[in-house]
DNA sequence: CCTTTATTTCAGAATATTCTGAAATAACAG
DNA sequence: CTGTTATTTCAGAATATTCTGAAATAAAGG
């Protein structure tokens, strides 16, 4: 019967503990992190037995983590039971997650942005240092996401490479 | 008196609410960007009046955000109060909340998977796929790091001067 | 249909986190 | 010293989040 191994316990409790410092629930960090080191597709019964937690805290951990787009149902054949499985690929995990935590979170801070300088506008607000900051804060929202936009696409090998090379940004930068 | 405006609170409240998914709670969020918009240095006293929340939570919370070097004290002449404020170049902020993170929840990451694998060696564990797993993910976060160490340096200006150009990655991959 | 198995939903219990208020401590001025 | 002002600490209240268990719903097999 299914048993983690210490290292395997160690990998996913600490995966959990990691989770709850970015706003992920330990139940969903768990699930992932076992998903990912696990070689076969696993049932919620098994996730349920082996991280010893609610068999509906499962299931709706597993909705998270599908609305994420990090975990996929596969079927076992000779077994109807939903299995679930995560990316072996990390680079493409993270990039998954860039592209949803900005959706989520740094578009409606554009958005916000965006907003309180249109009311300054409107109200004729003549608060210039806070009109400053914020202008600032788009600013760099705006540079950060150009950044973004030109990695976001990278497959796994040429983020690789791009890493292996020494000093590219400065290179880049002169070329610039 | 000292009072906000429509915008002033909009601002604070957005970044009070985003703080909440990273992890930050409420108040050091909303402090945080109190000081930002905010053209003079505050005392803790101020604060505590215009976000309408106890003295000790101000106290508590300047003390966090210090702690990420995010907040300085300052001093007033003929007053006695500690004032608090926060840096005004928003990448140099970004710089510091990234390098701290990486303190605190990178480099524990990357030792715990130093131990599993070490672990794993010790007790001629012969997990094969976990082992796998354990290295992919390892060699992400070598990869990534070394990214990072590329970028943590850049200057204000050259980072919008990179974001700026069009295309530097796969200019930099071509030159590789 | 009816039975069995699988999954989801959701109210409220358990837990974790944040925040308050009171008391302790510190810092200063006279 | 002593009184006053400023700051910190921390137990427990308030709140928010996560998790459980029971009940509802869905899906499949006969």
């Amino acid at each position: 019967m299914l048993e983690l191994s210490f290292v395997q316990k160690k990998y996913i409790l600490h995966w959990g503990e990691m989770g709850t410092r970015w706003g992920i629930s330990r139940t969903v960090a768990q699930i992932h992190a076992l998903l990912y080191i696990w070689p076969e597709p696993l049932n919620a019964e098994e996730i349920t037995v082996v991280l010893s937690v609610a068999r509906s805290n499962v299931s709706m951990s597993i909705k998270e983590l599908q609305g994420w787009g990090l975990v996929k149902v596969t079927h076992v054949i000779g077994n109807r039971k939903d299995h679930f499985e995560t990316l072996t690929d990390v680079w493409e995990m993270f990039r998954i997650v860039m592209e949803e935590r900005k959706r989520r979170e740094v578009d409606p801070t554009f958005a916000m942005l965006e907003e309180c300088l249109a009311e300054m506008k409107k109200s004729r607000d003549s608060d210039k240092y806070t009109k400053e900051r914020l202008l600032e804060m788009q600013g760099f929202f705006t540079t950060a996401n150009k950044c973004y936009e030109q990695t976001r696409g990278l497959s796994t090998s040429s983020f690789r490479k791009l890493a292996g090379m020494g000093g590219w940004v400065l290179k880049a930068l002169k070329l610039g």
